[in-house]
DNA sequence: GAAAGTAGTTTCCAATTGGAAAGTATCAAA
DNA sequence: TTTGATACTTTCCAATTGGAAACTACTTTC
């Protein structure tokens, strides 16, 4: 008998595990996602909309997150010289190569509703 | 002129966030994402497997995330009857349902290196 | 001049997260 | 009998996260 080889060492896999990690460090914290898809279904929403469309957030979190998002590149913030200054928020072309992850886990979401409530 | 209209509170568009939010309250935290991709490729694997293939986890945070993953029916725990007893990790069916956001996750973070470590 | 709406920032605090290290318990091989 | 391997758990602590509330600052409307 041979003694347990180190299991499945494939590059490929490691490759595919640091990716993850790599998404989930832009995408970590409780509201990266939710602010993403609300941006990406309502394009052009300023702070106060985009503070009640987010259900439950306050501002200090929804400043901090913007602002990350916006360094990474997946949102835009452009400030428009109306009477009372407003900010239009939206996402980026390179935030809409997020959809398709967005749309999975929203579809996950429901059918795990569907799976623990009954039906 | 109307005065701005509640912007899109399409239903649609609120059950899509809710079922974000849903999906995000199991998978959240630093590990899930990680632990569930390494099941999803090596069907059965036991905890010391897991703690090296997972990079950087410690035993408690494992220990701590395969008990929520368990309870949640995405992973199955079986403690085998060998001489050092031994515990063998796998991936349910229902687990498996995941594989599309992860793979969605993990290829978008293949093309986010790509997009930042040039060409 | 007070109220309300824009877009945040600041402060203060509590809870959660997560890591290192050591400990528990069992069994087998050297 | 000491070492090592399995599978955890416990303790202790530091850092991070996140929320409530108050505050800034500017402008318009009542």
């Amino acid at each position: 008998m041979k003694k347990k080889a180190t299991i499945n060492n494939t590059p490929v896999c490691q490759m595919r595990m640091q990716a993850i990690s790599d998404s989930m460090s832009i995408l970590s914290g409780k509201w990266k996602f939710h602010i993403l898809g609300t941006l990406i279904e309502g394009d052009k929403l300023g702070f106060m909309d985009l503070l009640r469309e987010v259900d439950g957030i306050g501002s200090k979190m929804l400043s901090k997150e913007l602002q990350d998002l916006e360094m990474n590149r997946l949102v835009n913030r452009k400030v428009m010289d109306t009477k009372p200054i407003t900010v239009q928020y939206s996402i980026t072309e390179y935030g809409k190569t997020l959809a398709p992850v967005i749309d999975a886990l929203a579809k996950w979401g429901v059918d795990y509703k569907r799976s623990i409530s009954g039906k």
